[in-house]
RNA sequence: GCGCCCAUCGUCUAUCGGUCAGGACAUCAGGUUUUCAUCCUGAGAAGCGGGGUUCGACUCCCCGUGGGCGCGCCA
């Protein structure tokens, strides 16, 4: 069967890194199976869905390069079916409806399965005795067993859950004499809606099931069933719940493989039950780990740089991301880290991810972006930054092939593209300077006087670097500052940092007579 | 509280019972260089703790500890 799996973000709030990184699992895989990568956007939150998220979440997709292969599905405009799908299993009698706390409507339950033959996910677990707080009443309805359990403090917590994970349920009192036996009444309670309550009962016994769910990163994950409830998949007001439009969307798209984050284990165990329930056969399942921040915790909305969009601004190529965030939680292996769309296609499998979560590292991400800004082409460079720059006031009326080379000059020094907003002093005369630096290299003994004939002697030297460096050499001789102890000044007074590319190349790039008033202005200030 | 999951250098990771536990980022120390960046050398840095299983465990099992997730008429 054709591998088809989903990116299914809901559009709230920004695009968080560990959602993309999700969606260019999901990506890989397909890619690498030879499938389809499907977009759909879960927007039936009304209240927090906004097309401000809609965009930056479709910017950010484009501008990662993770196109999808079909239209994009709008889970909001799939609610007919979903209600229909609702609808279904009341009749069957797979579903109930329960009136709302307030009275003013009924929602929609689904009950995990108490009768009928199990599907392939649920196992048996033999026996099991619990004892039960025999103060607190017992009681057996439509809707699940509830009881409660005396705690290490001696104090009674209540205990619930769904019927299905009771099977062959025996409540007994203290003597050991049966009060209530579930299996022949099991009819009655689903049927005829009666419900149960037992006074005294010390402990039960049931058939204890588990719920297996193979995951393809973390391996078999299981789940008791008795902690499991059933659950509300129409609210009250009519709107479907995540969990059924969730199902209905991927049985409707053909889903064959769900990838997401972990935090969706819980759900998935559930899931399962719907996806049966609905005549279908559950897909397979990997549940990536989470990306968690500097402080090991998960992203929260206060974690300025987990915003996809914000890695663009500043000056991250898509290139460098994408690499970076497979390699979080993937690995091919070997001992390889930079490689291209089409190496980490090649390679990724669901069952190198990593199951333990992944702490988001700025440094590494930077070196990585750093080994793709040098490795790109002049001409692509170039673009990119006049990009980045966008229209910055000192861009304005600076010739081409001025830009040009200095782009070529500064490449390999930029981490990111937001570095060449510190080129201005190559273009305009209103730069920062590092002032206290320069105070200090300019404050020398004899190096205003040397200054000044460096500066004097700029206008007839030739404009070539070699020309340059001789003549800074010659006036350290002649001002008895040993050599190359002159370089320092002159750069900070030209440039108004003390770090850069060559000195004399720079020199060249800024211009002879710039070089000149910049010398005299430092220090004749 | 209950349930589920996770655990190798500071960080990302390799290792699918036998390795001097490897690589990358970061850090530190040298060298090259007019500063920076590059480049080259080198260094420090890890199997959470305790029990098992085994000739042998980072690797398998159990307990503990720590962390995460879930327990909504949110998604």
């Amino acid at each position: 069967m054709k591998v088809r799996v989903r990116f299914a973000p809901s559009p709230t709030g920004n695009v968080h890194i560990g959602n993309i990184r999700a969606a260019i699992f999901n990506w890989l895989f397909a890619r690498h199976e030879g499938g389809s990568f499907l977009l759909r956007i879960e927007d039936t939150d009304a209240e927090r869905s906004t097309d401000e998220a809609k965009r930056t979440l479709l910017d950010a997709m484009e501008w990662l390069g993770l196109n999808g292969d079909e239209p994009i599905v709008y889970q909001s405009a799939q609610t007919a079916a979903h209600l229909a799908a609702a609808e279904d299993l009341v009749r069957r009698g797979q579903a109930y409806r329960r009136t709302s706390p307030d009275g003013t409507g009924a929602a929609v339950v689904f009950r995990m399965p108490a009768e009928g033959p199990d599907p392939a996910f649920i196992r048996s677990c033999g026996s099991k005795s619990a004892p039960v707080c025999p103060t607190e009443p017992f009681t057996v309805d439509g809707t699940g067993v509830r009881y409660s359990q005396v705690n290490r403090k001696g104090v009674a917590v209540p205990v619930e859950g769904c019927l299905a994970g009771y099977r062959n349920l025996r409540v007994l009192d203290a003597s050991g004499a049966c009060q209530f036996e579930l299996a022949p009444l099991l009819d009655r309670i689903l049927r005829k809606g009666e419900s149960f309550t037992v006074e005294g009962a010390a402990t039960i016994n049931y058939e204890q099931r588990e719920v297996v769910l193979p995951d393809l990163v973390k391996g078999k994950l299981t789940k008791p069933l008795e902690d499991m409830k059933d659950l509300v998949i129409v609210r009250s007001n009519g709107a479907p719940v995540f969990h059924l439009a969730n199902v209905c969307d991927d049985i409707a798209q053909g889903i064959t493989h769900i990838i997401r984050g972990d935090d969706h284990v819980e759900n998935t165990y559930r899931h399962l039950f719907l996806f049966h329930a609905l005549g279908h056969t559950p897909p397979g399942y990997a549940h990536l780990p989470m990306i968690v921040n500097a402080q090991g915790k998960p992203y929260s909305k206060r974690d300025g740089d987990a915003y996809v969009g914000d890695f663009k601004t500043k000056g991250f190529l898509p290139q460098a991301l994408f690499n970076y965030l497979s390699l979080l939680g993937w690995s091919p292996g070997e001992d390889r880290e930079k490689m291209t769309r089409d190496e980490a296609v090649r390679d990724f499998t669901l069952d190198r991810v990593k199951s333990g979560p992944a702490q988001m590292d700025l440094k590494k991400l930077t070196h990585l972006n750093w080994q793709y800004i040098a490795d790109m082409p002049i001409d692509i460079f170039e673009q990119a930054v006049r990009g980045a720059l966008g229209g910055m006031a000192w861009m304005q009326g600076v010739p081409p092939e001025s830009f040009r080379a200095v782009c070529a000059l500064m490449q390999s020094r930029c981490n990111t593209l937001q570095d060449p907003e510190g080129w201005q002093y190559f273009f305009a005369d209103d730069y920062p300077r590092e002032e206290k630096e320069a105070a200090k290299l300019l404050g020398r003994e004899g190096m205003t006087a040397a200054l000044e004939r460096v500066a004097l002697k700029l206008a007839p030297v030739e404009w070539t670097e070699a020309a340059i460096e001789a003549m800074i050499r010659d006036v350290e001789r002649e001002s008895g500052i040993p050599e190359g102890k002159l370089n320092q000044p002159v750069r900070v007074a030209v440039t108004g940092v003390t770090r850069g590319a060559g000195l004399y190349e720079t020199m060249i790039l800024v211009g002879r007579d710039r070089c000149r008033d910049r010398i005299v202005r430092a220090v004749r200030p």
